[in-house]
DNA sequence: TTCACAGATATTGTCGTATTTTATGTTTTC
DNA sequence: GAAAACATAAAATACGACAATATCTGTGAA
């Protein structure tokens, strides 16, 4: 295990990155519950670190708003509410760890608001670049075996594309979210058929788009999330 | 200067948290730029740190996606895309250092969708804790003097509780996002008045949340967008 | 009994050094 | 001559000891 993560989050190498991995999840998993206060002493002696490494870790969390280290008070778990549930590493720990169902739809919601608004400014923004590559990811699409890593690949790719084509720069950060939900969704599905009927959905977005028709590619983004929750709780 | 940050992200206390607020305005600044690589050594001299100091505000920053450290190669600046755009202290180091109007046009886009969305979501799920935050949030506003601090912090609150009331915890998270840019807005229009006509719409937006129709709700917070958009635009 | 002050103590914060890692240049062999 | 194995060195990484400090406790006087 390289201990560097697959993408986009905290490239932690090392040991390092194995005690932020190991902490960050033990808390989200509720392993550690907000308030309570964290033993260094013991950690150090679990994980058989010194305490600088398990400072260092202890940082990035702080960074992430899972712990606070107050002077001769100790360290805590801060609460709920302080944690950057938006922060990548963070959403990946609770999908991989916990009610990933009610995490799931969360998303999704997420999703249902914000690819249509990415969509729709995509629509006033793109450039020939944008349009190059939205249609590369669909030729992608196309080409690969729908049940292949690729294919997987080139559909994250297109909705990253797309709200980079919207030239937000908030936007295409939240891509990164919309990224590891897709992740854990394909790999909760593991239904690659789906992908083959998407197609007619994904190409009605970049013709919208192509168009320069906010409007319609508002709808068609909609028309494509709407498919894609049909899909799953057809599989279910 | 105490060191502690004023609102929600990274509580980084003394030295250390010093230059991870130096570093990170610098990166985001554009002082230092993508691809460069950090001298530790120099910036060890600059600060009268230690090794160990600087490497755990250098953790933080790469806990951010702002930096990367590979052994034997060296610590270098990220590409502006791996950057969490969306952490509450890299977009207060933006807002704080370049180019606001951009960013703030940004944020504002955002809004204007996250904002309605959530609204819609609050009306469905609102229980009557939600209903009696939001309208205590709302009395505050109408109480205070527009020009005070403490029509802005009610106003804040506002906004804050609205999400919340939508239940979904990556909203909630994103109403860390909103508050700076309110924050920022403020501080950079300082026109009170603007908050007193402000509060018809406002109320406007429990009302129909209280009410439970969503489609209301959103378009009603629309309207509330659309005025605050106007009135800065007026003091222009 | 209560309040205030001062010292003890436990815990985080900081430092200088040793170690590990790994990209790069060098040599050796086929 | 090219490729692969190897040595080198530069940089991050890890360590243990020491310093700083906020809180708690105990004592004294009002």
């Amino acid at each position: 295990m390289s201990g560097a993560w697959v993408n986009g989050g905290y490239a932690g190498r090392g040991l390092h990155g194995q005690v932020v991995n190991e902490l960050g999840s033990r808390i989200v998993a509720g392993r550690l519950k907000p308030g309570e206060s964290i033993d260094l002493v013991a950690l150090e002696a679990e994980f058989d670190i010194s305490r600088t490494v398990l400072r260092e870790a202890l940082k990035v969390l702080a960074a992430k708003g899972l712990v606070d280290a107050r002077q001769k008070r100790g360290t805590f778990v801060r609460p709920r509410t302080d944690w950057q549930l938006l922060d990548v590493d963070v959403l990946r720990w609770r999908l991989a760890s916990q009610s990933t169902g009610e995490l799931l739809n969360q998303l999704a919601e997420v999703r249902s608001f914000v690819e249509p608004a990415g969509a729709r400014l995509a629509a006033l923004r793109r450039d020939d670049d944008d349009l190059a590559a939205l249609t590369a990811a669909l030729d992608a699409m196309a080409a690969a075996d729908p049940a292949s890593p690729e294919a997987v690949e080139a559909d994250l790719r297109f909705h990253r594309q797309l709200l980079a084509a919207s030239h937000n720069e908030l936007l295409v950060s939240m891509a990164a979210m919309i990224e590891v939900a897709l992740a854990a969704r394909d790999s909760l599905v593991h239904a690659g058929n789906v992908v083959r009927d998407a197609l007619p959905a994904h190409r009605a977005v970049v013709e919208t788009i192509s168009a320069g028709d906010p409007e319609a590619a508002e709808l068609a983004m909609r028309a494509l999330l709407a498919q894609a929750v049909e899909d799953v709780e057809s599989v279910r």
